[in-house]
Order: C-alpha cells, then sequence, then structure tokens
DNA sequence: TTGTATGCGTTATCAA
DNA sequence: TTGATAACGCATACAA
C-alpha cells in the first residue's frame, strides 16, 4: 500500500498554504472560490482522504467514535440492541465499535482498557456478571459511560448478608403504561414505580438503562399461577447474573415465597444454551415435578419450546425476552417482552448528552415491560 | 471531564526521559528496574491511559481497527457473520467497526469513506446492490478490501444482454465434501466446482468470499421437484442483490429452464420483510397456483412458516439460510445452510493476511452450502 | 540503558 | 481571506 498523501501534498499540488486546505476540507465557507476548486481537484487527483485519526489528537477534537461491550453479539437480544445504538449514534455522526466479553470479567476489563486506549468518546457497557475488577472507578472520570440492562455496581449490600431490609414491598399496580419509569436520585416521589427488590435506593455511579426485570418476571409467573400452575420450573443462566437474580426475584415474589428463603416450591435450573436448557426439561418432562416453566431468557425459551416439540407434549410456558420463533409455533410462545430498540435508544442519547456537555447527576432508567399473551401460558 | 494526562506527565512525575515511558509502555524490556518502577508508579497515580490514536498517525503504525459493513446487523445472519468477524480479529488484536448500509448504496459509499477517514486497516463489505458508486476504485488502493457474501463488481456482463454463452453447463455432482472451493485466477483446474452461472471467470477486483448461493438453491429446488412439486414458488427479495439472482438462477437451472427465458413455470415473488413474506404467501396458499416453496432468504422463510401456521396448513418448503425456528416447528424446516461462521472467519483471515504483508492475487473463496432436511420439503 | 531532537497529519493562534 | 508557526501525544533516529 502506497503511503496515502496528506494535506501538504495537497496544498503543494494547489499552490495554496496548509492550513487553506485544512480550512477547505473542514467546509469553511470563507475561501476564495479559485483556490476552493484548485483545491477541490488536488484532492480529488492525489486521491486525497481526510485523516480523522490525526485530526482526533488535537485538543478538544475527537474521532466521534462509541464503545458498545456486550456479552455477544450473535446473540439476537444483543444484535437487535447493539443494531439500535448503532442508528441512534449514526444519525448523531459517530460510529460503533462493538465487542464480546462472553461475560468473562477479564476480557470484559481488557476490551474496556482497549477502547479507552483507543480513545473512544464514550462507552455503553453491559457490566460483567462479578465486577470485582473495578474497571468502572477508572473509566468513569475519563469519559461518559453508561450502563446498560444491568447496573454498574452490584445493587445487592454482600452476597452474604441477605437481609431483605423493610417490609415486604406492596405489590406495584401492574400498569401498562409504555413510557419509562425514571428512577432519579434526586426522587420526584410522583411516579408510582416497582422498586426493585433489594436494590439500595442510592445514587447510581453512571447512567443507567435497565429492564423491569423483577416486574416482568412477577406479571408472569402471577399469569402462570392464574391458569393453577403449582409447580413452576425457574429455567434461566446463572444467578450471577444481574438480570437472572431480579428475575428469579419477581419469580419468588408471585410465589409468595420469602426472598432468602429456600423453599423447594420455586425450583431453578441453570442453562447457558438452549440446548442444556432443553435437556432440563427434557429430563423433567415425564417426572410430574413441574407443570409449568418460566424461561427466564431468550436461549431458554428456545430450549424449552424445543423439548416440548421433540417430546410431542407441552407444559404451560412464558418466557422472558420476545423471540423469533415465538409466533410460529402453535400455541405462540407468551413472553415478557422488552423494548430493546428503545433500551439501545435510551443508552445511545444518554452518552450523547454527556458528550454535548449536559452533567446532571447520573440517573437510573427503568423500562417498562410488557407481558404478550400468545396461548403457552394455558395448560 | 479533565484533561487525562500524557507520557509527558508520566515522564514529569517519575523524573524520567518521555522515551523511557514510551519504553515502558511499549513493553520494552531494556529498562532499569528502579526507573521501571517509578514509571509504573506514576502511571497509576496519575491514572495515565496509553493514546493509540496519538500513536497510530506515527508511520509504520496503526490502530489494530478493521472496518465491516454490512446490511443490517439485527438480522441474525449478518449479526453470527458479524460476532465471526469479531471473533477471529480480536484474537490478533483488532478491533471492529461495524456499520449498517440498510442496502442503501448512497449510504454505503458514506459509510465506506468514514471509515477510510477515519484509518481503518482494513475493510470487510458486503458491497452494495447497485455498484455504480464506484467506491471499490477509490478504497482498494488505500487499504486491504474483502468482498464478503457478494463479489464487489457485478459478475453479470450487463443487465440487459443476456446472452448465456456456452453450452448449458453440465451438472456438478452434488458433493458433500467440507472443504471451501478455491476459485483462483491462476487456475489449479483439478479441484471440480460449481461455476457460477453466468459469471465471467475473470480475476476478482479484492479477496472475495461467496457461498455457493446458485447450487444451493438448485439443490433444494431439485429436492423439491423429487417430491412431486410442480410449481414452486420462489420468494425472496429484490433480483437486484447478487445473492437473489445467484439463488434464482440455481432454482431456474433445476426446473431446466432457459437462465433468460421468461417461463411461468417459474413464479417469483419479492418480499423485503417476513411480514411482507407471509403476506404472499397467504395470498396464494388457497389458489391452487403454487405447490411449493423455495424461501431465498431467512426473512422469507420465516415468513412462509408464519402464513403456514396461521392459516393451519402448508406446503413443502425449503429456505436458504438456517434460522432459530427452523427446529421448532414440526415438521422442522429444511434449509440451504451456509456456514456463516466460516464466511466471517475466512474474510477476517484474508484481511490479516494482507496486512501481514501477503500479497498474491486477489481470490474468490466459494462456500459450499449443506442441505438440512427436516421434513418440511415433503409434501 | 537513557535522553534529545525531530516528525507524524492535523488544527489553532495570530499576524499579514 | 490567507499563511507561517506552534502545538497535539507519541515513537524513532541518533547521541550520550
Amino acid at each position: 500500500m502506497p503511503k496515502p498523501p496528506t494535506m501538504k501534498d495537497v496544498a503543494a499540488a494547489a499552490g495554496v498554504a496548509l492550513k487553506t486546505v485544512s480550512r477547505h476540507v473542514n467546509g469553511a465557507t470563507n475561501i476564495d472560490p479559485a483556490l476552493a476548486s484548485r483545491i477541490a481537484t488536488a484532492i480529488t487527483e492525489l486521491g486525497y482522504r481526510h485523516n480523522l485519526a490525526a485530526a482526533s489528537i488535537r485538543p478538544g477534537r475527537s474521532a466521534k467514535v462509541i464503545g458498545l461491550v456486550i456479552s455477544d453479539l450473535a446473540n439476537p437480544y444483543w444484535s437487535v440492541l447493539a443494531r439500535s445504538v448503532e442508528r441512534t449514534l449514526s444519525e448523531n455522526g459517530y460510529l460503533l465499535m462493538t465487542v464480546s466479553s462472553e461475560e468473562d470479567a477479564d476480557r470484559h476489563r481488557l476490551l474496556v482498557d482497549r477502547l479507552i486506549a483507543q480513545r473512544v468518546d464514550g462507552l455503553i457497557v453491559s457490566p460483567p456478571r462479578r465486577d470485582t475488577t473495578g474497571w468502572a472507578a477508572d473509566a468513569a472520570p475519563l469519559l461518559p459511560v453508561v450502563a446498560i440492562d444491568r447496573p454498574l455496581a452490584p445493587l445487592l449490600p454482600s452476597p452474604t448478608d441477605a437481609h431483605p431490609a423493610a417490609a415486604p414491598t406492596p405489590t406495584p399496580p401492574a400498569a401498562e403504561a409504555s413510557a419509562p419509569l425514571l428512577t432519579s436520585p434526586g426522587a420526584d416521589a410522583d411516579a408510582p414505580h416497582p422498586t426493585q427488590p433489594g436494590a439500595a435506593a442510592d445514587a447510581p455511579l453512571v447512567d443507567t438503562i435497565l429492564a423491569d426485570n423483577a416486574g416482568g418476571a412477577e406479571a408472569a409467573t402471577r399469569e402462570l399461577l392464574r391458569h393453577g400452575a403449582r409447580r413452576i420450573l425457574f429455567l434461566g443462566d446463572s444467578l450471577e447474573l444481574y438480570t437472572m437474580r431480579e428475575r428469579n426475584a419477581g419469580f419468588r415474589r408471585a410465589l409468595g415465597l420469602d426472598p432468602a428463603s429456600d423453599d423447594d416450591r420455586a425450583s431453578v435450573a441453570t442453562a447457558h444454551t438452549a440446548a442444556e436448557a432443553a435437556e432440563v426439561v427434557t429430563a423433567l418432562l415425564g417426572t410430574g415435578r413441574i407443570d409449568a416453566v418460566f424461561a427466564a431468557n431468550n436461549r431458554a425459551s428456545t430450549g424449552a419450546v424445543d423439548a416440548f416439540t421433540r417430546a410431542g407434549t407441552r407444559l404451560p410456558l412464558i418466557g422472558f425476552d420476545d423471540f423469533e420463533a415465538a409466533t410460529l409455533v402453535r400455541p405462540g410462545i407468551s413472553v415478557v417482552a422488552q423494548d430493546v430498540a428503545q433500551m439501545g435508544e435510551t443508552a445511545a442519547h444518554a452518552v450523547l448528552a454527556r458528550l454535548a456537555g449536559e452533567t446532571p447527576p447520573p440517573t437510573t432508567t427503568t423500562l417498562r415491560t410488557r407481558l404478550v399473551l400468545r396461548g403457552s401460558e394455558l395448560p
């Protein structure tokens, strides 16, 4: 590859000063039309391309790139989210660098460091399952950071001491509004909203966009109960994951279980992949030990449906996260649907607002979920 | 955000020269341990982060970033591909910037220009449907470019004159090997392989990774014919898309139709989304005008299954591209499966090889497809 | 082993 | 309106 021409080359070819070319390239209006056209000619003839990397090292300038750290771009949940972020950023002139952490804390840390070294303007991050590496403390002062899907710091006080604090939260009305709930630290106490169980109500470190995981799971579980289910399987990924803990908490709340107790009315199975989920369900199907399934993520839903299909039988089922196959099988699979696109858009706007200079205290936005009933919740 | 500290700051704090810090940061071994530890201390105390953007403007250095231009990251086909590219690049220390062109030629051009301005080290691109903007001519001399999923220049000589050249290609043996076919211009003529119909056998402009679209479509169509289908619907996206033209060509070849003729034994329907595809199928279902469906992409497959499910009936169906729901419905949906992960990996390796200095003439790699039969091909 | 001086491609300052 | 010059943060000759 030949060394690409620089502004200096263009300036020489056009017989003008370097600065004039710079002005032209940056779209300045106050340029002699004669010079401008000579510059334009030189640019096309030499094949000059503006070097944003070089421009970005000047103080006050940047490459207009945002980093996005998710767990796996191949998962439709994340790819739809990434696409939504990309779209919003693109409309504002930003590019997106997406990386997959594979739920590995070390890799996560490595990727964040790399993106910072690359001097991205902002960071949208789905925090790793065990935030012991404290990457956020380093990153947050350097550039705007937004947490997506999960909060940055573990909200639970400590993994060991689990004293569920106050009196059991009064069941919130299962409102069906579509507006996001805003939970700012500077509490405007008028908007009624489901409180995250076990969540300390203190200020988040960074802007945070979450779904109402607990509320969605609770609604789904109640629906299964309403149709007569008594021994519901909670089928999901590791409870080390924030979303899983929240969904499990909502599940237990619907069952009327003490969040801390270990009542075996709530059987919990862990599966990282759809195949594992299918195995679990297949193994349980004939036993009578369960009479319904709450699938806590899209892979679990897929696995459960797969097991049902192969066995030629089924149990009442509701999944968390909508998925493509949900409408293609009979009965249709009922789900707790998140507005993934809105989550991405909200996160992107949060970074953009900070980049535009706004500096309000960090806010947590909790997006409502929607219970979509398609028939699979019935016996 | 405070101005981040530079190497100069670190050098001052550690009481050493700038260059020594540079060495330390770049992992040089020949440093006095005493100085090294002083530098290390200064780095952590100041919170210094290496600035790769600044480093990358030095000659011979780069930011180690690759650009990927696809049509829509939200489509599982592309997101799985992107993930595969990301993984391979990541193993080699590169980051990936993925952008979605939305199949819009102007937007495509804009994005490519932006990525070049950003000084990415290489470009993996799924070319736009009508490559009239000639972006490749500008880009290719500047940095390694790899075409993925579609060739860079239109292979068809011209949209108007369609003289199918030589005698009808002898039907290639439907080999089931898994190794990719290599079609280099410096023809090693031993490996038997399906020739792209209508494809000029001249040298590609850039390394190109394709799937055997025509061969896969032909095999699928033959399978439908074998089970008695006579009026097969070709349901896909616009024939302006290379992959659609190829799949349609394979479809017609299986039907024994002259590639140029307009025999209405081959009914073709265009649908950009799954919903549109479902509408088309629903409208045709009762009419008896078709007795089988070849769904030419994953959205068409989804739409067809949706239509079948809603109507409570079905027709023999084979789709192009595997999709999640294919195994979850009964009968399972038969598909022509591409090895998407391999396509991404191959493309990534192609860029990396060029970046490593290799300069063989550009090669076209055609990946075999695999006909996966699950039952939906039966009447 | 360490330091000094210079340049990478660009933009900002300030004078012409 | 235009141009000479000095940064920006970093890395490489070359000297010490």
